[in-house]
DNA sequence: GCCTGTGAAGACGTTCACAGCA
DNA sequence: TGCTGTGAACGTCTTCACAGGC
């Protein structure tokens, strides 16, 4: 099993799926089948069982899947045993936003490191309490604080600047805000938030329907 | 061709189509050919070929795209000959950042009304002067500023309800930032959002390989 | 010669349907 | 009986390869 190529959007399921135990918890449920979890997912109950068996056996037959155990083995497999140190690049409206923003800090990422470019800034505090540095401070910062994944948040010209910096430090990989597509070398891993994109597709869709 | 289904995934590369057209005109480039279009968004050239023909011809063989057309010729495809005007709800960090964000604006989505449930932030105004309301004036400030699109930036527990009472209003579509799934009728259009799962995606491919 | 437009082939992902087990 | 685990069928999307036209 365990050799087989995982499609993509199996990966992005196995999230969402966390997040439906992870209420499934709060609720003080203890055992969900793949048909209920995926009724609160929007999946097809197929699919579920089809995502794990990728990894291995979590169910029991005839019962279902224990919530509990389910979203500790998930989190395993996406790597969310453990912390993960971001650094975030441009503090601007939405950079701070994103650094203030709760879902992030509660699932063990933290932002150990702030740069912008505005010298108004450099030097400053975000309300966080995170010290804003000037971009060429970048390298040795992310490698005194063991920076593993860089947020870009800068406006989109800079953005492969910026990305070129991250992957010589060398970071891990990129989550990428700006509005541009980043050039990166074969095998580094680079995700996009890409707001614009969503928007235009709400836009076809809404026409054309 | 007109009425072959359109794969999701190609309403998507057009919206990056767009973006790297945009970068050209300001290049002053006249004419692409799908090769370079593909490398700039990093496609493959057959996949853009294959992609316009989805909605008509547009190059000319032997030659390419013509620039400015083809940019004209997308967004219509996306419904971006207009202005689309959207609301926020929940003008929190994140929230504010949006309404602020350049990217919006820049291509024709207008936020004209903002809610939010704090009655400390009821009846101020954001930055860029759009008052804030109360959540219960939701459906009459959206039908009389004539609202199609809402933005949820709620917290993901408020999510849901918020989401039931845009569709009330009713507005076309809704682009959600809480990270959690929202239940909406047969057809009704929701776009998420979603950082965490960008990120999971990301801690899961650096914890692998 | 060069690049688009497109049927056909191939790769990929999802769903079905049922065997296997509590 | 009930629900998981999974090969096989199905459907969708992408890439190839070449015909068509400047």
């Amino acid at each position: 099993m365990k050799f087989l190529k995982i499609p993509a959007a199996t990966i992005t399921r196995l999230s969402l799926y966390t997040r439906a135990l992870e209420d499934l918890v709060v609720e003080q449920v203890t055992v969900v089948s793949s048909k209920t979890l995926a009724e609160l997912c929007g999946v097809n109950p197929a699919q579920i069982r089809k995502d794990l068996a990728y990894f291995g056996q979590f169910g029991v037959r005839g019962v279902g899947y224990y919530v509990k155990e389910l979203l500790f083995d998930i989190k395993k497999i996406l790597g969310l045993n453990k912390d993960w140190n971001l650094a975030i690049v441009g503090v601007g409206n939405l950079g701070c936003a994103l650094v203030a923003h709760e879902n992030f800090t509660k699932q063990g990422y933290r932002f150990r490191a702030a740069f912008d470019a505005d010298p108004m800034k450099i030097g400053r505090k975000l309300t966080t309490g995170l010290l804003i540095h000037a971009p060429d401070k970048l390298g040795e910062v992310c490698r005194t604080e063991g920076i593993e994944i860089g947020v870009i948040c800068t406006p989109p010209n800079f953005a492969q600047d910026i990305a070129n910096r991250l992957i010589e430090v060398p970071v891990k990989g990129i989550l990428n805000f700006a509005p541009t597509q980043i050039q990166v070398p074969e095998g580094f891993r680079v995700e996009n938030v890409d707001f614009t994109v969503k928007l235009d597709n709400l836009a076809y869709h809404l026409t054309a329907g």
